[in-house]
DNA sequence: TTTTAAACGCAACTCAGTTGCAAATATATA
DNA sequence: TATATATTTGCAACTGAGTTGCGTTTAAAA
């Protein structure tokens, strides 16, 4: 795994200590994460509009991803290696949990092709699955 | 396609001026509505709170159901016969326009069966797809 | 006609996320 | 090393979707 400095350093970003201990948290973490949970977790006692802004700047650089959240929550998790600087690649399902709320990357399930229908131009496909994650089982 | 009145009767609410405006609403309505758009569309001169209660109320008797929204809002599509009061039956595909945000129920695209894996229990899948509707096009 | 439970409207609230702006800081440049 | 510059940060105030409490109205049952 990629040191966080090394990332920030291959985006652009600037290495300040919260931006290196919000990715060593996105890689420590199995599921995704919300802007309150991050400050929940968080040892640096930073504002909350510093997590969005922070969120916001490693999204545009493809470095997280959104994903699907079960009260319509703004989710994010780690990009793959795969995800380049200008385009993200993400062929696998997301699973949300009805007892915790949290939501996981299953890299192992990729998504169905689905080909254009009846005048609907597809370009991005999503596959949200719901039920009991491991650890709630 | 049922008379509105016929359906409130069905699920036990009371027929209402709103509510059956409402309900006529969503029936010819090709795409999924938000509170905000149904206050923009709806002749009635309903408070913002009426129209969220009407809409809870609908959700809960399986008339309406929620669709995924670009935006992260509250959205609704009326439901399918299949449906009964106490389970939803959708098996399709939802497709959001990234041009007018829309949101529709793809009725002829089926979801994917998809097995339990390693330790995640599957009970729903969503399969949203994304691009430009017939009238973006 | 009376009763009652559902539906409604107003006002005030919650809470996630945003914006403006000035101060701080990482890093590039001299 | 000192200076300049663009990025990042924090505070405060705001926005906008959705919710809650409560008293009033109304559809429909008795």
């Amino acid at each position: 795994m990629p040191k966080a400095e090394k990332i920030l350093e291959k985006f652009n970003l600037k290495k300040t200590n919260f931006r290196i201990e919000l990715i060593e948290l996105f890689q420590s973490s199995s599921s995704s994460l919300t802007a309150d949970e991050i400050k929940q977790k968080i040892n640096s006692t930073n504002d909350k509009v510093t997590i969005y802004r922070a969120l916001t700047a490693f999204e545009k650089k493809c470095l997280i991803h959104r994903v699907p959240d079960k009260s319509n929550l703004i989710r994010y998790a780690l990009c793959q290696k795969e995800c380049s600087q200008t385009h993200h690649k993400h062929n696998h399902a997301h699973f949300i949990c009805n007892i915790c709320s949290k939501t996981f990357c299953l890299e192992e399930i990729k998504l169905p092709q689905i080909n254009n229908t009846s005048g609907f131009k597809i370009n991005k496909t999503q596959l949200t699955l719901e039920g009991s994650c491991p650890t709630c089982n």
